[in-house]
DNA sequence: GGAACGTGTTTACGGCGTAAGCAACGGGTA
DNA sequence: TACCCGTTGCTTACGCCGTAAACACGTTCC
C-alpha cells in the first residue's frame, strides 16, 4: 500500500527479520516455542517495566520476539492474557515460603506472615497491583487482593480451626482484606510509579509554590505529607486490626457477656 | 424545511440518527450549546449508565447528540475527560452540605460526616469510583479517594485546630483515606455493578458446585461470605479508626508518659 | 512417504483517539 | 442593513488497536 519505494520484492519481511534478529541463531532456527506461562511471565515484565496502558498485543509479541497473532495461540484474548498475570502473580504468593512457613504458630502469625506476602508482591510490581485490585473476581465474594478460592480456603481454615466462628471468620476476612487493598494500592501509587506515557523523562515536581497559596497547611505540612511512612503504617494499622480480630474471638466465645 | 422532526431535546441511545435529526432541523435550530460541565456530566451519566469501558469519544458524542470531535472544544481528550469526571464527583462532594453542616462539632463527628459522604458518592456513582480511586492525582501525596487540595486542607484543618501534631494529622489522613479506599472500592465491586460487557443479559451465577468441592470451607461459608454486611463494617471500621485516632491524640498531648 | 497437528505469520476489518481543516450560526460594529 | 469574526460542531484522515480467518511451515506419528 504506502510501500511505493523500491520494487514490489516478495520480502518485506519485516517483524520476520526481527524475529529473526532476536533469536540471533545458527541454520537450526530452534526456538523454544511459547507457551502461557512464558507468555504471562512476560507480559509481568513487561508492564514492570512500561506500565500498564504500554501494553498491547502486538507489543507484547514484540517484546516476545514474535508477531501479536501468535500470542493467540496461548489466551484467548487480552482480558484473558490480564487475567492470567492476576492469576501468575497470586500463584507466586501461593508459593512463596515465608507465607506457608508456620501455619501453627497461631493465627494471628499465619495474617503478618501473609500479609507481609502480599505487601512484598505489591511492592515488587507495583504495576500489577491496581491489575489484583480492580479486575473483577471470578465469585463476587473473592475479593482482591487474595484474589483466590485457595487463598480465601486456607484464610477461613487458619480462623476457623482457631476458634473463630463461620461469622467471625468472614468478617474477618472483609475486614482483612480493605486493609491489604486500601494500604498497599496507596502504598504502590504513591511511589511514583505510575508512568502512563510509556516514559516519563522529566520528573515534574512543580506545583509547589503557585497553586499552594492558598492551602496553608497543606503548604506547611507537605515535607511530611511527602516522606514515605509507608512501612511503619502498615505495620502499624496491621497491629490494630489483629488486635480487633483478637478482640471479636474473645467476644464471639462466650455467648454474650452483657452490655 | 418541510422535515422538521420533532424537538431537538430528550437525548436518546441512538447517536447517529439523532445528530442527523438535529442537523436537519430548519433555520432556526436553537440547540443549547455544550459546555465542559455539561460534557463531564453526561459522561458520569454514562459511565453510571454502561461502565467506564464503553464509553469512548464517539459514543459520548452520541450520547450528547453530537459527533465524537466536538468534545474536543471542551476537553483536550480522553484523558482530561476522566480527569474532569472525578473532579466533578469529588466537587459534587464538596458541596454536600451533609458534610460541611457541623464542622465544628469536633473532629470525630467530622471525620464520620466525611466518611459518610464519600461513602454515599461511591454508592452512587458505583462504577464512576474505581476511576477516582485509581487514576493518578495532581501530587503523589494527594490521596484518593479525598483527591482534591481543598479537602485535604480542609482534614489537615480539622484536626490540628483539635489538638493534634503536624504529624499526627498527617498520619491520620492516611490511615483515613486507606480505610475509605479498602473500604468503598471492595464494598462498590461486591455489588456486582462492573459489567465489563456492554451488557451483561444474563447472570452466569455458577461456579457454585463444580469447582467449589475442594473448598469445603468456602462452600460451607458461602451464604455468609455472599451477604452483604457493608453498612455494618463500613461503620464499625470507622469507629475503630476513631478511637484509634484519638488514642494517638491522647498519647501526642503529652511528651512521653514512659514505655 | 504422507497425513495430522501445533506454532507462528499474513492479511484484513472495524473501532479507537485525535489532528487539521471547514461550514454555519450569532453577536458586535458600521 | 451589511459586514465580520469568534465560537461551535462537522468532515475527513491517519495510525494504532484487538482480533477473526486463512495460510506456511516444521514436527511427529503411522
Amino acid at each position: 500500500m504506502a510501500d511505493d519505494v523500491g520494487p514490489p520484492r516478495a520480502v518485506p519481511d519485516d517483524g520476520a527479520a526481527y524475529t529473526r534478529a532476536v533469536r540471533a541463531s545458527p541454520p537450526g532456527p530452534v526456538r523454544t516455542p511459547l507457551d502461557r506461562r512464558r507468555v504471562l511471565a512476560a507480559a509481568i515484565e513487561f508492564i514492570d517495566a512500561h506500565g500498564l496502558e504500554a501494553l498491547t498485543m502486538r507489543r507484547m509479541g514484540a517484546h516476545l520476539g514474535v508477531e501479536g497473532m501468535a500470542l493467540y495461540r496461548h489466551v484467548t484474548g487480552r482480558d484473558d492474557l490480564l487475567d492470567g498475570v492476576v492469576e501468575l502473580v497470586v500463584d507466586e504468593l501461593y508459593g512463596d515460603p515465608e507465607v506457608h512457613l508456620a501455619p501453627q504458630h497461631g493465627w494471628q502469625d499465619y495474617l503478618q506472615r501473609l500479609a507481609h506476602g502480599v505487601r512484598r508482591i505489591a511492592i515488587a510490581h507495583p504495576a500489577v497491583f491496581p491489575l489484583i485490585a480492580t479486575r473483577p473476581p471470578a465469585a463476587p465474594w473473592v475479593r482482591p487482593p487474595l484474589r483466590s478460592l485457595r487463598w480465601l480456603e486456607s484464610f477461613l481454615d487458619a480462623l476457623t480451626t482457631h476458634g473463630f466462628s463461620d461469622g467471625a471468620a468472614v468478617a474477618a476476612y472483609r475486614a482483612y482484606t480493605s486493609f491489604l487493598l486500601g494500604h498497599l494500592l496507596l502504598e504502590v501509587s504513591q511511589r511514583g510509579v505510575p508512568i502512563s506515557p510509556l516514559d516519563d523523562p522529566e520528573g515534574t515536581p512543580q506545583l509547589e509554590d503557585r497553586s499552594l497559596a492558598a492551602y496553608p497547611l497543606v503548604r506547611r505540612l507537605s515535607p511530611l505529607l511527602s516522606d514515605d511512612e509507608s512501612a511503619a503504617e502498615f505495620e502499624e494499622s496491621l497491629e490494630n486490626l489483629l488486635e480487633r480480630l483478637q478482640r471479636v474471638l474473645r467476644e464471639s466465645r462466650r455467648p454474650r457477656p452483657a452490655t
